[in-house]
DNA sequence: GCCTATTAGTTACTTTATGTAAGTAACTAT
DNA sequence: ATAGTTACTTACATAAAGTAACTAATAGGC
């Protein structure tokens, strides 16, 4: 048996739903923020977000910009496309507030 | 370092976004189906779908019903906090269409 | 009664993903 | 020279998911 369901949708899915690429592209809403910050916001290991980090840019919805300040400062944020997930995770806090205790 | 994130958006980020349960909500928002049907048009494998149904059944996001014909049928569909998720799926939707190829 | 078929799982085992903790590189301040 | 800072990486341990074979319940045909 094979899927009947938009590649596109599966494919977005893939993407989206994905451990902690939720809470990263939610944290990232509120500015560019630096991996240390993400890091202790959302509870990720290290090595994960890195690793997230790494296939979101790749994937073009977040941006990597380095300021060579000492220490050095590396900002991440939202493009354009990162920036348009933003009504999916609104549905998600309406959901949540109506419906987690 | 905590989190300064809401609680009920976490909670439900780990039970919206942990794996296959986008799919098979998304997939009974056509309808109540069958433990095969579901197996064979997402691609999940049974063990693991078995384990979701049972999850998704606790959180009251889906409901069991046995039809005690021959062979048994056992459908499972989406409750009202289950159907409640569409809007956050309609939106995945959209977005996927925009930006995936 | 015995064999086959069907659905809805479960079980044992393998592979993949994630977590943990220590280490590295580049730089500055003391 | 030593310690502190950020942004990682690496090696190893644990948890989650995939695979394939097996079970339980029921019915029908021989």
């Amino acid at each position: 048996m094979d899927t009947l369901i938009c590649p596109k949708f599966e494919k977005a899915m893939d993407l989206i739903n994905k451990r902690w690429v939720g809470m990263i592209v939610y944290q990232l809403l509120s500015g560019p923020q630096r991996f240390c910050t993400i890091e202790g916001s959302i509870g990720i290991s290290g090595r994960v977000l890195s690793e997230r980090l790494k296939e979101l840019e790749q994937e073009g919805i977040i941006k990597r910009d380095v300021f060579p300040e000492t220490p050095v400062r590396i900002e991440y944020s939202l493009t354009e496309k990162g920036m348009d997930l933003e009504p999916i995770l609104k549905q998600i806090e309406i959901w949540s507030q109506h419906w987690m205790k």
